[in-house]
DNA sequence: GTTAATTTCAGAACGCGTTCGAAAACTCGG
DNA sequence: CCGAGTTTTCGAACGCGTTCTGAAATTAAC
């Protein structure tokens, strides 16, 4: 590690391949394919390049899916929240299901471990929008973490289910009759077995929001609570 | 095809390997060294047969999980659920919660596609009771279905939280200081700043089940104004 | 006893994400 | 112009889950 101090502002082997280039190949393919279609080796083919070349410009492929969801992130647009703590809560998490909606994919890479020390500024925007309603509302800021944990999780298991749903029909893969489960026991579990295909019955937006108010409302009433 | 309706009891290679068998193994490789780090070869190399030899007890990798996971599901007990609906409801869901923090990884791996529909009877005895209580309290079926959904997320959620931060410390990987986030931007999101490392401070079980008694009014008098 | 059918077993191989090590292509100090 | 240092590129290889193909071991039929 010699001269440290003396920054060599260009030195080596110049770049074939940008990190950009790379991006825009990943979306292209993405777009075309979907997420789980995309393959290192594909997408360095698909730029002309070996595939060990892309180390170089990315951390794993994890990274190269957060770097694209913070790209689509920074796109969201931040509407004007209202002042009002409840309602910037619930408006918040309506924008981040809404995004979520749009990009479907990116619910299921962000169900990973520790996703969202991996967000950028933009994302966490809305992040930050939840938080400080809460905070404001009069939940104590550990209080406010919980709030939106929860709020995040209710909204991503939305999504999730929708886009299974969309992606297989009403049935999962291991059914066969349409119905949602495989082989039930009616006798043990009557209810179960009487909801038949009605499982993936997808709830409307507002169902969704309407359940978001149910929940923020309890959520916030056990913060304040638990600051008194 | 011949003789379809003359039925050979037995025939063919005798085998070396039980279904039986290989759960074992793997329960104890779990044991052992953590879910992630199962392997099928690994696992085959333990019993000590071919890796290949696997396939003809189970179908993939994820069919030996969720055998696991049912297996476990058996011996969870259903302690004797309240008649009240709302109670029944509460006290399944923390049963539910109770044995996905006894067991994390099921929670890891039930956040799969369509996971439900791979549950034996008894762990979706659990669910039957989340379901029946909201029915009898006056939710539609549709309904019902949805108050589950959002409950399940809302514990996978909370489960998943505690065993990431149980196993990386308060820090995600990518982070340094101790504090959640990487390079936070104090000016654009003071709040979030402000947490610092609390973000993955862990709620308690009470504190779960309050925010759980929330989640649960709302939704069931969601449910009830949408029958009327 | 021979042959056919059937079931289990396992080696070879595929594509995957990822790591290692060496080669290539540049800048810069001398 | 020449090596030293540095950065990029890439072929080879590893372990992974999984599939394919064929061999081994048994019962059933004749």
């Amino acid at each position: 590690m010699p001269q440290v101090n003396a920054p060599r502002l260009k030195a080596g082997r110049p770049p074939t391949t940008s990190r950009a280039q790379i991006l825009a190949a990943a979306r292209g393919l993405i777009d075309r394919n979907g997420w789980e279609r995309l393959t290192i080796r594909k997408l360095a083919a698909e730029i002309g390049v070996g595939a060990t070349t892309l180390y170089h410009h990315v951390q794993d492929k994890e990274d190269l899916l957060f770097l694209l969801i913070n790209e689509y992130g920074e796109q969201v647009s931040h509407p004007g929240l209202p002042e009002e703590p409840r309602e910037r809560v619930i408006a918040a998490a309506a924008t981040i299901h809404d995004a979520l909606a749009a990009w479907p994919w990116a619910a299921e890479v962000l169900t990973t471990d520790g996703f969202i020390a991996r967000l950028g500024d933009s994302p966490l925007g809305l992040v930050e929008a939840v938080v400080a309603g809460a905070i404001d509302y009069g939940c104590t800021p550990d209080h406010a973490v919980y709030v939106f944990r929860s709020i995040w999780y209710y909204t991503v298991g939305e999504i999730l289910v929708r886009s299974h749903t969309a992606r297989r029909g009403n049935g999962a893969a291991t059914t066969h009759h349409g119905a949602f489960f495989g082989n039930i026991d009616a006798e043990k579990l009557p209810h179960l077995a009487a909801l038949g295909d009605r499982w993936a019955v997808l709830a409307p937006r507002d169902t969704y929001v309407d359940g978001l108010r149910a929940l923020v409302d309890g959520l916030l009433a056990q913060g304040v609570a638990a600051r008194a």
